[in-house]
DNA sequence: AGCACGCCGACT
DNA sequence: GTCGGCGTGCTC
């Protein structure tokens, strides 16, 4: 007997063992140690069949060395999700068994997303390093390994594998050292830099008084439209059959009163609940309610737990001791064996899809398990993808509204201020509108609360050299440095790699002594408002906020409980909290976004006004938003304004059609690395040499490029990129086509990546 | 991801 | 020659 057997390793896909003669095969999902190369490792079994099959010759095929579990470990319907997502995403078998399983079972690998391996020098290693120093040992001195315990004996906490490789440190190289004992590796939860918002790490716990409790949900009658909400979705559920019903609702109409109703019948059913958010930390007001609801019942996985917690909540799950699982994208893996509901609240929201191999999108994968699992799957947002979107309206999908705000609550009126009006009456330096101040000053008189939303982090966005105009830019990456700090200690910094330097008082290519900062993000915006309401008392929250106070909760409840009377900050604010005594939402430069070339930028703006601007008014006082921008007739914008989700959609869909994007075409990204940019562009180029010679007559896909990556360089490689195009129906096929292209080009694959359905192309 | 192999420049 | 660094290929 033969099993295939995923192994986590990145790189690899299944492979195949002979179970040992008189040794009883080991179930799907049972864990197995297995020899590979010169190693041994635990695997997952995916697979089990008589013959060893064609794709592997047969002296290749070495036996188990033990069968670990005596039932599945893995259930074998997630193993077989994990199968999908591998296929799917073309991420290989290993790269995505390491998504599914435990952290212990990971080898000290918690949410790569949430911890870093941070390096630090021991003591034999700055020993080397002085010995290094005497004279004789010259050929050490300009070594990479060098370089790096250079840089460590100078960072006694340590510094991040990351940032060792933005010097040029691979992780070899650092492997190395840590074996020769130089080093030592640990993983702590730092914050990792790039990509804004999108992902927001916090380790804060979710159970802080925010938001309604369970008993103030429950004992609230239901407005008309929820009550119909939910007996649509029960009926839905109680089919037993699979579903997918898209829940539109605006901000404040009560999705979470309805996710909780419908989860406790799901549960009474006798099946189980996952419920998906984008971030707990950020939804601690659905935690919470969960939690008084399910009880002991309830698993939830956040950012805060250690390791260890994690794979007793696992097993908790596993063992079938919880009702519900509450989680972040991960949590679509749950080892649940009977889920009847799968929530996936925001569903629109980026932090959904991994931007790590393998690239899945949990609510994609969600549909999929809802699929297998014969489920509901229900997906909540006032703002739905227009992915989402589109099949409720084909009928594909169930379509549920809910068009009013509990309570009958207005939604915000809002009011679109043109910039360039203002810089004509009050000079072109002013951050915050006339009609802004006014507003702010009313709720500071009124005791009432207001945010400030600027979706950029920073004190000035550039440095720019009056003499030569030219910025300041990181040495790493092709991006200008952003200042941050405060006066005394500002410094340039690089959003993706980390660097950092002091600010020169000359410009360090032509010397020239008038440079000037430019741009402004939200650390200026928040001196701004203290400046001009002396009274109020000011608070940001974005992540070097977050990063330098240490906790995003305490931020929260001192909001919540009033001792804060603005708020300052990025698109981490606009998630979907609640708070009753905001009346005030100030957006500053809503077009940053859609500057860029991304396809999305449209959506995204619209989604991040509209969400924003429901942050107002869910209290007993209406609420009210003002919109600064320099593109006042621009259809997100305006849309937004008047908070018309179908305009919105049917206009963008237009766009949509017209240049080929998402949802009339799905897309493929391929990223090639290299040292060069030549090297980078001719690698690329043999592999879309092979996938159009692939596609010569049928004409299903398109592949755009290569071409310079839209960021250049990053940590010090350079990067090109390929656009595939497929129509839906060729989808599969160009998927198949790209993944066996790039793994047919041995050297090259190692510095590829394959992004099946992209969120952003830039 | 690891780990072995092999090439290459710098040294006794 | 020998040593260590670093790029490349391979793992059933």
């Amino acid at each position: 007997v033969f099993v295939s057997v995923a192994v986590p390793v990145p790189q690899l896909d299944l492979l195949t063992y002979a179970v040992p003669e008189g040794v009883r095969p080991p179930a799907i999902g049972a864990r197995v140690v297995v020899p590979l190369g010169t190693r041994a490792v635990t695997g997952i079994v995916v697979d089990s069949r008589e013959t060893a099959g064609p794709d592997v010759s047969p002296d290749l095929i070495k036996p188990l060395k033990q069968i670990l579990d005596d039932r599945p470990f893995v259930p074998s319907d997630v193993v077989e999700l994990a199968q999908w997502t591998a296929e799917y995403y073309g991420a290989g078998a290993g790269a995505t068994i390491v998504a599914v399983l435990p952290p212990k079972t990971r080898g000290n690998r918690a949410d790569a997303h949430k911890t870093e391996r941070v390096v630090t020098a021991t003591p034999a290693g700055l020993a080397s390093l002085a010995s290094a120093a005497a004279p004789g040992a010259e050929r050490k001195r300009g070594s990479t390994a060098n370089v790096a315990l250079q840089l460590l004996s100078r960072a006694p906490d340590g510094l991040r594998a990351a940032d060792l490789k933005s010097h040029g440190v691979s992780a070899g190289v650092v492997a190395r050292l840590s074996k020769l004992g130089y080093v030592s590796i640990a993983r702590a939860r730092v914050e990792r830099d790039p990509f804004a918002g999108s992902a927001a790490t916090l380790r804060t716990s979710p159970d802080l008084k925010a938001g309604p409790t369970y008993r103030e949900v429950v004992g609230r009658r239901l407005t008309e439209e929820q009550t119909c909400a939910l007996s649509r979705l029960r009926e839905l559920a109680r089919s037993g059959r699979f579903h997918v019903a898209v829940l539109h609702g605006v901000t404040g109409s009560g999705k979470t009163e309805v996710y909780v109703r419908l989860a406790a019948d799901v549960r009474q059913s006798g099946r189980q609940v996952l419920m998906l958010v984008p971030e707990i930390a950020l939804t601690p007001a659905v935690a919470t309610i969960f939690r008084e609801a399910f009880g002991d019942r309830v698993a939830i996985q956040h950012s805060g737990l250690s390791d260890g917690e994690r794979h007793d909540q696992w097993q908790r799950i596993r063992n079938g001791d919880v009702d519900l699982v509450i989680g972040t994208r991960s949590a679509v893996f749950a080892p649940c064996e009977r889920v009847g509901l799968i929530v996936v609240d925001e569903e629109h929201d980026a932090s959904y899809k991994q931007e790590e191999t393998p690239r899945y999108h949990a609510r994609d994968v969600a549909i999929v398990r809802g699929q297998k699992a014969g489920a509901l799957v229900v997906l909540g947002s006032a703002t739905p993808a227009l992915e989402s979107y589109a099949n409720a309206l084909s009928g594909k999908y169930d379509r549920v509204t809910m068009m009013r705000r509990i309570l009958d609550r207005p939604l915000p009126a809002v009011t679109v201020v043109d910039m360039r009006g203002e810089f004509a009456a009050e000079g072109p330096d002013v951050i915050l509108s006339r009609r802004l101040r006014e507003a702010l000053e009313l709720r500071i008189e009124r005791r009432e609360q207001a945010i400030v939303l600027l979706n950029r982090r920073g004190f000035a966005t550039a440095v720019f050299c009056r003499q030569c105009a030219g910025t300041l830019d990181c040495p790493n990456c092709s991006v200008s440095l952003v200042v941050h700090g405060q006066e005394a200690s500002r410094r340039a910094r690089c959003h993706y790699c980390n660097f950092s330097m002091r600010i020169p008082a000359a410009c360090p290519t032509c010397a020239g002594p008038y440079l000037e900062q430019t741009g402004y993000g939200t650390q200026r915006v928040e001196d701004e408002v203290r400046r001009l309401l002396p009274a109020a008392r000011v608070a940001r929250l974005d992540r070097d906020a977050v990063r330098r106070k240490g906790s995003l909760s305490s931020l929260l409840t001192r909001f919540r409980d009033g001792e804060i009377d603005v708020l300052v900050g990025t698109q981490m604010m606009a998630k979907g909290h609640d708070f009753p005594r905001v009346t005030l939402v100030g957006v500053i430069s809503a077009d940053v976004g859609l500057g860029m070339a991304d396809f999305r930028a449209s959506e995204r703006t619209f989604q991040l006004l509209t969400q924003v601007a429901g942050r107002a008014g869910r209290g007993d006082e209406p609420g009210e938003a003002v919109i600064q921008t320099l593109y006042p007739e621009h259809y997100s914008i305006q849309l937004a304004c008047r908070q018309d989700y179908p305009a919105f959609y049917h206009r963008e869909l237009t766009f949509r059609r017209a240049m080929r994007y998402p949802p009339f075409v799905s897309l493929v990204n391929i990223t090639v690395r290299a040292k060069t940019m030549s090297a980078a562009l001719r690698d690329a180029e043999a592999i879309a040499d092979r996938l159009r010679a692939a596609d010569e007559s049928q004409d299903s896909y398109r592949v755009l490029g290569p071409a310079p990556a839209a960021l250049a360089r990053l940590r010090g490689e350079y990067r090109s990129q390929i656009l595939v195009k497929a129509t839906k129906s060729a989808r599969r096929m160009a998927c198949a086509q790209v993944v066996e292209t790039v793994s047919a080009l041995p050297g090259v694959a190692r510095r590829t990546t394959v992004d099946v359905d992209p969120l952003s192309v830039l």
